[in-house]
DNA sequence: TGGCTTTCTGAACCCGTGCTGAGTGGGAGG
DNA sequence: CCTCCCACTCAGCACGGGTTCAGAAAGCCA
């Protein structure tokens, strides 16, 4: 999952940098309000963390051109400890949540993670696929009631397809959602992932449809 | 489904070519607006895809001849971040739809269907054939029930019939829109690829007609 | 009925895409 | 500094799918 986060202050993008890598997002920053608005309108990102009170243009207004111009993407807005108001402001103008500063990072990740997963339509952190459940809220993955091992590349592959479960997902669309920035198109590596995936979950879960991409089977309840 | 991309920049037309191909789209690109006139009206489109500020004709000019000219296949123009003007004058000019630079592309190929689907009287995204059941939003077949794996082809021909239910399809307009630009005449793929559908499908699905080609019954609610 | 055209379908071909095993490099942790 | 694991590259191979071809079947018309 590939994340847009705003946040001026070096101290605190550090820490989300970090904190939200660690957990397997593929985070790109902006530290201003026109390099935000930019970035989300030009990269496709599965969710935004922003914080208002910016430089030049504020949270806030990005906020609201984005919802103007119809971009849908779930927004996490990071709002000063008690400020109601800010909190208020926020939500109306289109955001989807928010967190008071100062947080746990483990919070950030699970309501980003509830976020994306209701973003695309799924309300419940548990998705089955035959014999494999993935659970969305601790990052896990068993196949037939026994854990599986997966690194953080199979994992935010897996997750992806399971989220957009049923129709076709293009390469480049999965490696726009799983690497930040750009990345070295000509280049096998998402087959690999998708080749140990298969080994480690079993054939016949994840089906290619040749010349377009992959394809997970919707959930069977 | 067979589109005309008018798209003057390199960079975005690239974009556009490779994204719609892969959803399984069969393209021609106009680079200006002469190229986009000539073409859009000599080939069967079934959309067209318009950036409006082209160099030579503009956009605006290209898609009004058209309409004067009788063509009424669906245009979506593509229009700068919030010029309004250009938004109100293209909808006045006979555009059906639009969509604010810059968009992610997964937005524009769901209109692109949506568009292609009303522009053919067919309001919902599921059509229904006996048993058979095509969903053109994750382009998806099932019948009785269970999916069945359709290859590019064999899906486009199937779509194309679908949305021309009750009518016979003959060949030629069959490899029109299955195909961009030209295409070897005399060949019997066409042929071919009905006969692994109605193995897939079931026979009796794709009806004959001597002299004419390929029809399809209405579908069933 | 006979001859002609159109359509059907199995088999074979060939190219491109995708798969996979082995090997390299680099980063994190001990 | 060493080790381990993960991401990535590469190359060879397998397979799928679009196409072609040929013979069979089905209409159509005289």
């Amino acid at each position: 999952m590939r994340l847009l986060v705003v946040e001026d202050t070096a101290a605190l993008a550090g820490q989300l940098r970090q904190g939200l890598s660690e957990s397997g997002f593929a985070v790109d920053m902006a530290l201003d309000g026109e390099e935000a608005q930019h970035l989300g309108d030009t990269e496709p990102y599965d969710a935004v963390v922003l914080d208002l009170g910016l430089p030049r243009v504020d949270g806030l207004t990005v906020l609201r051109r984005w919802r103007a111009a119809g971009r849908a993407m779930p927004v996490l807005i990071l709002t000063a400890r008690d400020s109601w108001t800010e909190k208020v402001e926020g939500l109306n103008a289109g955001a989807d949540d928010y967190l008071a500063k100062p947080f746990a990072m483990a919070e950030l990740v699970a309501r980003l993670n509830a976020l994306i997963r209701r973003a695309n339509g799924v309300s419940k952190p548990e998705l089955v696929f035959g014999e494999v459940r993935l659970d969305t809220a601790t990052r896990s993955v068993s196949r037939a009631g026994a854990h599986v091992r997966l690194t953080a590349l199979e994992y935010g592959l897996f997750a992806y397809l399971a989220l957009h479960a049923g129709r076709p997902v293009s390469k480049t669309e999965l490696t726009e959602h799983l690497y930040s920035q750009d990345f070295d198109r000509d280049s096998n590596t998402l087959e690999v992932i998708v080749a140990r995936l298969r080994r480690k979950l079993g054939d016949g879960l994840i089906e290619t449809v040749r010349g377009q991409g992959y394809r997970l089977q919707p959930a069977s309840a």
